[in-house]
DNA sequence: CACCTTTATGAAGTTTTATTACATTATTTT
DNA sequence: AAAATAATGTAATAAAACTTCATAAAGGTG
């Protein structure tokens, strides 16, 4: 059976195994990956200045069936490492678009790469206390403005479905209020992409002397939101223009909301699935 | 440049358009991707009961520059797929996540693969339509409500960004009274995953019955709303359990938004660049 | 250090596979 | 129903992959 363990690893990984002359073909291919796929045996043999035969005994070593299965397995090896290396710069500015598919390619690539993006940055550990803080929290706020009050409604919902006490306020005046009440059981997800959003940082200021604590959920690097927080989660930061209008970040963002109510969610697993059930059924009954 | 039209999706796409021959080649193909790989020409012409010069003719016809193009982008895309496809029914639902990475990747996964099926079944026509109609409305209201509701909020601070009159109205009330002042200049989208929410049902009702153009957003699949529906946009359907509560399909609805919306940017480009200029400006001089 | 053994490589031939040119059959049009 | 056009298949050709065997190089042994 054919596998699509990526061909081009495994040469790389067995060259420095390979005779002297199979080696040549090896160190060709490994730079030159993309050329292999349009070259037959007899070209690449003239190439790397060795015989056909040798070729395919070097397909045979690295454990292919023969050349044609090399390529094949070559050619996933680059779109694998495509899919995952598409340049994002490329695409990150609003254009003229004249095909509605050019539109869909532009908006669809760059939220999947912003989830991506996102994901090579996690901190696992910064997560995993996330969770556990927001788990033991007797209530939560969220505060976050603009297209970040979106993302603390979204919050609100979804830890409501769960039975939490969580709270959404996307307007300063709310924030202030709520921040005056809270208490060193409660507990504070400040959202904001630039993480240096005024309001948010008053209101956490006020927060925090109340002994609350505060998890961040900012693009990626250091902010004044950042250096005020507990535990801070970040969304990739490679979105360069808020002109594209796009917001890719405000995926990224619900990437990460959805991480750390699933943690929470799984932690009370039993309870977790009999809350959602009940949430599911009077739903349901509404129709 | 990447380019979401591998092998596969182009043959899926195109094969309604080859002669009847070619077909049966295609369906093959399309049913058994994997075992093609193995397949010479006069196997694979044997199997499909074809010639060989047909499976030729196929693949120019697909814009391949031979049968060894064509296994060459096969191989490419089900890599492509492996990459993306990882388990996604294993992990549909919320489990006891004993690693906080597990669930990284529960959830990351998901909402990928909710963008990625949102995208195989979009219909660029349904989008053209209602990027057009949008971009022409006097005033675009926005129905959804629970997590839809969230949605609508974002469609909404997203138009006003480009200074568009779009609004909001994440409950019944405020839908009920906004549609009975509608006009047939004006555009209502209607957001429910379910496509069956009755407050939404109702309200575009009214909407309807004052010539107001209505465009749905739902999951995939005929419904109560696709059906008073002008135009229907469809995001992905294959999340099966509520339980997760992940809400991916949530995901995969804020991409199809961000379709529309820079669809319609774009179409007034100038005009666009120019408000989310100063939209960018008046949010930083309020730090 | 000459001889043998083992290992590495290449040249030429064989088989398989892809492609082309042309013939035949079906389909449409007038 | 005949002519024109399109669709498909047959058989020959070209190209590529693979095998076999011969030869050369390297390494070891008496």
């Amino acid at each position: 059976m054919y596998s699509f363990f990526n061909g081009l690893v495994k040469i790389k990984e067995s060259a420095s195994h390979l005779k002297p002359s199979e080696q040549k073909v090896a160190n060709y291919i490994i730079n030159h990956p993309q050329e292999i796929l349009d070259l037959s045996i007899s070209k690449l043999a003239k190439v790397c200045k060795v015989s056909e035969a040798t070729i395919i005994r070097m397909c045979r070593s690295l454990g292919f069936k023969g050349f044609k299965e090399l390529k094949l397995n070559i050619s996933a090896s680059l779109s694998m490492n495509e899919t995952l290396n598409t340049k994002y710069e490329d695409i990150s500015e609003l254009k003229y678009f004249t095909e509605v598919k050019h539109i869909v390619d532009f908006v669809t690539i760059n939220n999947l790469k912003s989830i991506e993006n996102t994901l090579s940055i996690i901190d696992y550990g910064a997560v995993e206390q996330a969770i556990n803080i927001l788990d033991s929290a007797r209530k939560i706020d969220v505060y976050g403005v603009g297209a970040s009050g979106v993302i603390a409604i979204d919050v609100e919902q979804k830890f409501a479905r769960i039975n939490r006490w969580c709270q959404a306020y996307p307007d300063n005046h709310g924030q202030l209020t709520s921040a005056a009440h809270l208490t060193d059981k409660d507990t504070v997800l400040a959202i904001s992409y630039s993480g240096e959003t005024q309001e948010v940082i008053d209101s956490i200021k006020i927060a925090k002397q109340n002994g609350a604590k505060i998890i961040s959920l900012t693009k990626y690097g250091k902010s004044r939101i950042t250096q005020m927080a507990d535990v801070c989660l970040f969304a990739s930061s490679l979105e360069k223009s808020i002109r594209s209008g796009a917001m890719a970040s405000r995926i990224a963002q619900l990437n990460i909301i959805d991480i750390i109510y699933t943690g929470v969610a799984s932690k009370n697993y039993e309870e977790a699935v009999k809350y959602l059930e009940s949430t599911r059924k009077s739903i349901k009954n509404r129709k």
